[in-house]
DNA sequence: CTATTTCCGTTCAGGCTGAAAGTATTATCG
DNA sequence: CGATAATACTTTCAGCCTGAACGGAAATAG
C-alpha cells in the first residue's frame, strides 16, 4: 500500500456518500462516514476544485449558527446513456450524473437488419437521442437479449436477436459512438434497475426473472451483480426438469405456452391472453406453467437465499394475480428462507434504467470511486420526481 | 480511514503471504506483494517481535551474496481443532498453525445421547484428543449435519442427529471447552477442505455435494464460502422436480434409493450396493437417480458457474464410474459453462480438514489477518507430506 | 450590540510509506 | 588470501496523510 492510498480511499468514501445521499453538508459527511471534519473539508475542497462537486446554497437553515453549505454531485458535468435492446423494442434513457433522466425514447427494433446495419442504426439512434449532450457523454451501457461472457464480452444465446452475437456488432457500435460501451445481459440490467430504483431497492440479495419470448435471469448478491464467467448465472430455465428431461424454459416462455395451448386446439397470438382467458380447458396449461415456475423460484431461493425475487417481462403482468399463491407454495417448500415474490416496479423501463446505472458506475469509476463503494449508488430516490409512465410513453418516437 | 490503517493492511498482506507461501524471504515478499523492502522489513521485524513469525535458517543459498533468511509462521505457537460430527462417525483433526495435522481420530457417534450428554461427550473427546496442547488451543470448529443460520448460529434441518438442533448443545460445548467454537454445516466444511487441500484447490468457484443419508451442499464463490442467511444455499435436493412434485433429495439420498429398490422386491442394506449390483432390474433405479443427480448438477452449474463440482459422502464412491458420463451429459445441457465433476480427494476427512481450515481462519483473524486475505490461506500443500489414508486409519480409536 | 452556537478552514504533531543510502554477509576471482 | 561483486537487509529521510485542536465566519438570541 502506497502512501497515497488512504487519500484515494477517503475520497471514494466521500464521493460515494454524496452520490448516495444527495446534497449533504460537510459536517454530515464527517459524522456518517467516521472521517474527521478536517479530512472531509480537505477532500471536499479538492472535489470542488476538480469540478466534481458543486455547492448548493439552498441549505435549509435549521438551527442558529453559521448555516451549513451543502455539496452535491455536479450533475450536469456529464451524461450517460442506458440502452435496452430487446427483440421487439429498443429503449433508451439518457440521464445526468445524478441519475436524473433527461430524455427517454422507445423505438421498434429493426430485427431484420444484419449486424453492421443494426449497429449503425443503433449508434445513430443513440447519438440522436443524446442530442446536444453528445460532447458530455461519459458512457453508454447496452443491455442485449443474450448471454455476455465476462472476459471477452462475446455474446451468445441470443435467439431473439441473433445479429448481436456477431462480434462486429459491438465493434462497430463502439467505433461509431467513439465512447466506451458497457455490455451485459438485459436481465442483469433489469435487475440492476430494480435493485436501485424499484422493487428490490431494500434487498441485499435479489433475483430477477424476465419472462417473455425467453426466460432471462439476473442475480445480485450483497447488492452486487453476480455474473459468472459466461453470463449463464441464474438461467434455471435450462434445468432438464420437465417430462422426458425437457427444459423448463420451453415450458414457461411465450412460445412454449402458445404451443401447449395450440395442442389443445386453442390458438392464441399472445401468451398473456392464455392467462387472462377463463376457458377451463386451459387450466392444465396454467398449472403446468405454474409448476415449472415454482421449480425455478425454488431453485433461486435455494441457490442464493434472496430476500426478493422480482418478475418482469411481458408475461409477468399476466402472472400478477398468481404471485400471492406462488409465494405461499414457495414458503411451504423452503420455509427456512422466505423470499418475497414481486413484479417489477419499473415495468418496461427496468432494463434501460438498469443500463443507466451500469453506465453511471463506469462513469463514477473513472471519477475515482472504488468498486466497493458502488453498491448503493446512485441514490435510490433519484427517480422519485419522475413519472415513470410518462417517461415511458412520452418517449415513443 | 485512520492513520494506522495502512499499517494494518500491510501487516495483513505480509502475514497472508507467509501463510500461503510457507517459508519465504523478505525480498520475495516484497516483490510478490508490491511492498517496498523497507516496509516488509519493518513489518516482519514487528511480527518476529510478537512471536508470530520465526526465522527458519535453512535457506538454500542460491547465488552468491548475503544469504537470505526465510521467515515462516510460528506453527507451534498454537493449535486448532477441526471436528466433523456426522450421523455415524465423529472425526477430529488437530493441527498446528501451519495446518500440519498433529493428531487425528475417528470415533462412532453416540447417536442415542441427548443434547447435553452429547455436548459433554464431544467436549471431553476433543480435550482428550488435543491432549497436552490444550493450553495452546486457539479455536475449535465443528461441522454439524444440519443447516446453521448465520446470525444466531441456530441449527435446523438435522434429521440425522436432531440433538444438535438444541441450542443447549452448542452452549454446553462452548462452556466445557472454554474456547470459542466455530460452527457450520458439515458440507460447507467439506467443501472448504477440498477447496484448500483437495480436488478444488485450483478452482475459484466450486460446489460440493455430499451424498449420503441426506443430500448436503456447499458453495464457494471466488474461493469464499457462500453461506446465505439460513445455511440453505446449494441444497438443490429441495427442488420439487420429481414426479408429483417430489423433492430430489428423496430420490437421490440413501433411504430413497433403498426404498425404490425395495419396491422392486430387492431389499438392500447399503445404498452403495445398489450401484455395485449388476441386476438388470435395478437399471431403472439407477437411471432415475442419475436423472435426479443431473438436474442437481445442472442447477449448480446454472446457479454459480463453478469450475469444479466435487462429490463426496458415502454414496459418491459408488457413483465414481458414472462421473465421466454425467459430465458429458452436463456439457450437452449447458455447453457454455463446463464444470469438471470430480469426487472428493480427501475422502472421509474433507469435513474435518475443512473444519481445521475454518478454525485456522478464526485464529488467523485474531492475529490480524483481514478477511479479504483469507481466501488462499493456509497454503494448499500443507498436507503434501501427510498420508491421508494413514491419517484416516491410524486414528480410529 | 454582545454572547452563543454552529460550520468550516488552518495549523500541527504523529504515523506511515517508499526511495536512497548504508551495512552485513557471502561467493568469486586473481 | 585479500579485493570485488552480489545479494539481503536496515537505516535515514523527505513527503503524504490523518485527526485533534484552534480560530475565524456567519447566523440567532437576548
Amino acid at each position: 500500500m502506497e502512501a497515497r492510498a488512504p487519500r484515494r480511499a477517503n475520497r471514494s468514501t466521500v464521493l460515494a456518500h454524496v452520490l448516495t445521499h444527495g446534497p449533504v453538508t460537510r459536517t454530515a459527511i464527517g459524522q456518517e462516514t467516521d472521517l474527521s471534519p478536517a479530512t472531509v473539508s480537505r477532500i471536499v475542497e479538492q472535489l470542488l476544485d476538480e469540478g466534481l462537486l458543486i455547492e448548493t446554497d439552498g441549505a435549509p437553515t435549521s438551527a442558529r449558527g453559521r448555516p451549513a453549505t451543502r455539496v452535491a454531485i455536479a450533475a450536469g458535468r456529464g451524461v450517460v446513456c442506458g440502452v435496452d435492446v430487446g427483440g421487439s423494442n429498443v429503449r433508451i434513457v439518457v440521464a445526468d450524473l445524478a441519475a436524473t433522466p433527461l430524455v427517454s425514447r422507445t423505438v421498434p427494433t429493426p430485427a431484420s437488419y444484419d449486424a453492421p446495419r443494426l449497429a449503425q442504426w443503433l449508434a445513430d439512434l443513440i447519438r440522436q437521442t443524446v442530442g446536444d449532450n453528445l460532447d458530455r457523454l461519459d458512457c453508454v451501457a447496452v443491455g442485449l437479449p443474450g448471454a455476455v461472457r465476462e472476459h471477452d464480452r462475446a455474446v451468445s444465446n441470443a435467439p431473439n436477436l441473433p445479429q448481436v452475437e456477431d462480434p462486429e456488432f459491438l465493434r462497430l457500435l463502439e467505433k461509431r459512438l467513439a465512447t466506451g460501451v458497457e455490455v451485459d445481459n438485459d436481465s442483469n440490467y433489469a435487475l440492476l434497475g430494480e435493485l436501485r430504483f424499484g422493487a428490490a431497492r431494500d434487498a441485499q440479495t435479489a433475483v430477477m426473472f424476465t419472462i417473455g419470448a425467453g426466460l432471462g435471469a439476473g442475480v445480485a448478491i450483497d447488492r452486487r451483480l453476480f455474473r459468472g464467467r459466461s453470463g449463464l448465472v441464474g438461467e434455471f430455465g435450462h434445468l432438464p426438469a420437465g417430462p422426458l428431461g425437457a427444459s423448463l424454459e420451453q415450458i414457461i416462455s411465450g412460445p412454449g405456452i402458445l404451443a401447449r395451448a395450440r395442442d389443445l386446439g386453442l390458438p392464441f397470438d399472445n401468451p398473456a391472453d392464455v392467462f387472462h382467458s377463463t376457458d377451463s380447458r386451459l387450466v392444465p396449461v396454467k398449472q403446468y406453467v405454474e409448476q415449472a415456475l415454482l421449480i425455478i423460484l425454488t431453485a433461486a431461493v435455494v441457490a442464493y437465499e434472496p430476500e426478493m425475487i422480482v418478475l418482469g417481462g411481458g408475461i409477468s403482468h399476466a402472472l400478477k394475480p398468481e404471485l400471492g399463491r406462488l409465494g405461499g407454495r414457495l414458503r411451504e417448500i423452503v420455509p427456512a428462507a422466505a423470499a418475497t415474490v414481486h413484479s417489477a416496479e419499473l415495468g418496461d423501463l427496468s432494463g434501460a434504467l438498469g443500463a443507466v446505472v451500469a453506465a453511471l458506475h463506469r462513469a463514477y469509476g473513472r471519477l475515482g470511486l472504488a468498486d466497493l463503494d458502488l453498491a448503493h449508488v446512485p441514490q435510490s430516490d433519484a427517480l422519485a420526481g419522475c413519472d415513470l409512465s410518462e417517461l415511458s410513453s412520452k418517449a415513443i418516437a
